[in-house]
DNA sequence: CTTGAAAAGAACTGCCT
DNA sequence: AGGCAGTTCTTTTCAAG
């Protein structure tokens, strides 16, 4: 864990918002030269705190109306069969996310699809026959909404 | 929907691993002038595909060291309800995203929180009263992989 | 930790094929 | 649509209070 002043989260804050906006519009809200804002910038850029900088997509305009979240069981769960369901999952294009979780199920995906004929023939074709999948239970996208989180 | 051609996928694919390269690095990549990418770029952004540019943080080095899924079912699902669980929801910072979703559940969250007893406590004080809140599931993130999608 | 300045690089514009 | 050349703005480094 790193430690940060206000400064550092306030401008976490910003970019998180707007990752595009210049160092020196960040220095101007925050009353401090733009040298400073760029400094902090690339400390936690340093750090690690900041990973990257990525595209938010509209799934919609390209072509993406469906989205489903995929909770999945594994069937046998020895020491390979992880890696397996891994590896497999990671090659079907239309999963954006799989996360590895503990609970009631073992793999959350998230998967996008032109639309419902399109999910259909990826669950059937793809999830279905994934090495060691079981049970499967599926949620459909309404809307979403994404928060700042309590970082700053 | 808009439609792309093979270089705006390209272009796409290549902001979406990294949203801080230059125009210039893009126009070399893939064999054009630097204003031909810029004015894809921009093409992208006015259309809507490029929603935005966000910071991909460390939740870890910002010392949120767990991160849980959680499904929710609504018990009072009348039209209200909805909306005062989003109202209420969107007022707890350690939650990240918000999803209505169909299906076994209605509501999907994924919160943050310092550690488990952390998040024992924002369970108990700020999702278990939710108004409106029903059964919940929860899941804990052992490990994440975000992969680019179908889009380019 | 600040300002101010300068060099490098990226973004943007206009004009041409 | 794509390319070239030039202008403007941002980033990045540096000298100095």
């Amino acid at each position: 864990m790193t430690d940060l002043d206000g400064l550092d989260r306030n401008i976490l804050a910003e970019l998180a918002r707007d990752a595009r906006q210049s160092t020196q519009a960040l220095a101007r809200k925050f009353g401090v030269s733009q040298p400073v804002a760029w400094r902090r910038v690339k400390r936690l850029q340093e750090a690690g705190v900041i990973a990257g900088r990525r595209l938010a997509l509209d799934a919609d305009k390209l072509g993406y109306g469906v989205t489903v979240f995929l909770g999945v069981k594994l069937a046998t769960k020895g020491r390979v069969s992880l890696q397996d369901f891994e590896t497999a999952v990671s090659a079907i294009p239309e999963v954006q996310t799989v996360e590895h979780v503990l609970g009631l199920y073992d793999y959350r995906l998230r998967v996008v699809a032109r639309d419902i004929p399109d999910f259909e023939r990826i669950l059937r074709r793809r999830i279905m026959t994934l090495p060691g999948a079981g049970e499967v239970e599926a949620n459909v996208l309404l809307s979403e909404e994404r928060r700042p989180g309590p970082l700053g």
